[in-house]
DNA sequence: AAGTGGTCTAGACCACTTC
DNA sequence: AAGTGGTCTAGACCACTTA
């Protein structure tokens, strides 16, 4: 069964109703109601009954391709794909990250404040000595447990309220425009120190996987240095190779 | 300059639109033409320049976006992205790897042989349980000191004679036209154990990044599984991301 | 206020799969 | 042959940025 009345209710007023059919839809997957493997209601199908454009219909259901939810076959139909591992090489936030991991992120704050830039701040941003950052230091947990150790930089400029970060940061910096388009990423491996084995619930000594990114808005200008610690035991990251 | 001839010359008769399209703006942007940062002419404009509808105009900078070659910013325009370069999320084998990073690889042989598949193996391949194997063991070295213990997989049918792998195991699978071109990574965080400590030259319980590969070909078929060890304190791995 | 991208509609025809 | 996704058109209004 698939409501019009679903979809209103979906979301707020103003979220777009094919972000509304694709949470919708999302949610009938995950509630088993289209098992893996099953077709869809055809495109055509989904538009009569929801009463909206099969463009837009369309627009849901490319949302969800590119979240691995759904696959289309020319000519046969629009499929639940298999549960494959995401890989991880996409640009998200923690909140999205473990969203797509099926997981509910979560944080507690240590740190938010506005604070002068470091040295090495500096320099990675290419900011003036005496230019300020919003600083955001939280335990970021997975379904209620510690997962990371989380320490986010970003330039006084391109975020000048640290109020409207609540859970997380790419939601705020996308309402004010400066989300960040392309990233780097380095992932290294190391031992949990004495205090982020306190705040990580592990013990000193054991892996964690350190994973400093570097993230870019649209004309180059960096926006976020984040500085984290994973559990080693919790936490993998999964990337895509190409040949060139 | 952009004229509607070049659209259609850009393809064959049976290449949609909006991907033609796509190639000439990428061409374009290639060229130089429209500079890094730049904003393109309007989706308004270039409909009416080559005589499409905004909507084809705009499922051709979808592909270019997801390619990361452009980004829109909503009531601004869109921008030729900046270019960041590939780091490793390029698939590379390990010599490859680190001749990119200015070292010179080596191998310790610990194991060349054929074998018959485990268990986890027959199911990541997809072979029959009784199929075999060449298997690769060594200590890889950079400069010539220890680096990563490596073990690889290949079905034995996709790489017959393994005297042939001297060094570089993605050269002699180049040589038989059986060369991957993808691959999937996953990345986690532990400590050595005592068997890869002693190879590795490090104490036991010293940070490893472990490394598992999945290296398809271009039809779809898994040639190599590859997990390994790599010493925490002498290697990273970068990725590059993207938003979506 | 003008111009931009973001969303949406109601149709149409084509290419492909399935029966 | 019927049904599916793939592409395309010509318009419309909204939300946002820029000046």
């Amino acid at each position: 069964m698939m409501l019009r009345q679903e979809l209103l209710a979906a979301g707020g007023e103003t979220t777009p109703i094919y972000v509304r059919l694709a949470a919708l839809l999302r949610e009938k997957v995950q509630q088993g109601e289209f098992a893996v493997g099953d077709a869809l209601p055809s495109e055509r199908d989904i538009a009569e009954r929801m009463a909206v454009s099969r463009v837009t219909v369309r627009n849901a259901i490319d949302l969800l391709m590119r979240e691995g939810v759904l696959s289309r076959r020319h000519g046969s139909g629009t499929y639940v794909a298999p549960r494959i591992e995401q890989p991880s090489s996409i640009l998200a936030g923690f909140t999205e990250d473990l969203r797509r991991r099926g997981l509910v992120a979560g944080s507690v704050w240590l740190e938010k404040t506005i604070d002068t830039a470091t040295p090495d701040e500096v320099i990675a941003f290419g900011l003036a000595v005496t230019a300020r950052v919003q600083r955001f230091r939280r335990i970021r947990t997975a379904n209620g447990e510690p997962l990371a150790l989380e320490h986010a930089v970003v330039p006084e400029t391109l975020l000048p309220e640290h109020d409207s970060v609540t859970d997380s940061l790419y939601a705020a910096l996308d309402r004010i425009g400066n989300k960040p388009v392309t990233g780097l990423q380095r992932v290294t491996a190391s031992l949990a120190t004495e205090a982020e084995s306190g705040h990580l619930g592990v013990d000193e000594g054991a892996a964690v996987l350190r994973i400093e990114r570097r993230a870019y808005m649209a004309d180059g200008t960096m926006v976020e240095l984040t500085r984290s610690a994973y559990r080693g035991d919790r936490y993998d990251f999964i990337s895509e190779l190409r040949a060139l």
